[in-house]
DNA sequence: ATAATGATTGGC
DNA sequence: CCAATCATTATT
């Protein structure tokens, strides 16, 4: 398979603090070898999940069940999760085992494989900047652009056919912008943690910035 | 065994 | 605005 980024991420890599990996994850390459070719895409918008005391988590209050066992254990492999009956969403694993700890990716920059994710999000390529993000600017459009569902859950992103890959350099703080996560109202304090974290005026951010509009 | 609900999306 | 649609989870 080709490798058209900087580097492979190492386990040790993954052993960060959530709160930096969320953020170095700003700007990396997603890469999915699936039957039927390989697609991959620069993340520019995530959300971080901590563990038994965030509300928002899925792992709030320290439940183990089958669906949340995989973030109790070690850092970089892929929590994937179904939702509404017909959705499925990518995380990265972070924290060490015992400490269960995610981080949501929430929208991609297509680069790779273009015409496959196309095919599986039932969409036209136009050619536009806006037709082309729609591949990928959402959690669960993101995950069925890539053909990432409950097969991929576990894989680990050093050492399998979903990969995370170094490619940029680490984004600047001035270049990353952050606020409350979405669509998590119902977990009280917890959703105005400001745990959301994209790439500021990134065209694929799946909630855009709030431009101030200029009066004429 | 049954019921409630959601880390979303797309269509009206 | 709201329906689609079902695995997961908690509860009986």
């Amino acid at each position: 398979m080709e490798n058209n980024w900087k580097g492979l991420a190492s386990k040790t890599f993954f052993g960060r603090p959530t709160p930096d990996l969320a953020r170095s994850l700003l700007g990396m390459v997603i890469a999915h070898d699936g039957p039927l070719g390989r697609c991959a895409g620069r993340v520019v918008e995530v959300e971080m999940y901590r563990g038994p005391d965030d509300r928002a988590a899925h792992s709030f209050g320290g439940k183990i069940t089958p669906r949340t066992r995989v973030m109790y254990g070690p850092p970089g492999h892929a929590y994937v999760y179904f939702v509404y009956g017909m959705h499925y969403c990518l995380n990265v694993v972070t924290g060490p085992p015992g400490s269960p700890e995610a981080i949501l990716i929430r929208a991609l920059e297509p680069l790779q494989g273009i015409e496959l994710m196309a095919q599986r999000r039932h969409l036209e390529i136009t050619g536009s900047v806006s037709n082309l993000c729609q591949l990928t600017n959402g959690p669960a459009k993101l995950a069925q652009a890539l053909g990432v569902a409950q097969q991929e859950y576990g894989l680990a992103f050093f050492n399998s056919r979903l990969q995370l890959y170094h490619d940029w350099d680490p984004l600047a703080s001035e270049e990353i912008a952050t606020g409350p996560r979405i669509n998590v109202n119902y977990a009280g304090e917890a959703a105005q943690y400001p745990w959301r974290f994209w790439i500021k005026n990134h065209l694929c951010v799946s909630v855009k910035d709030r431009i101030q509009k200029t009066k004429t």
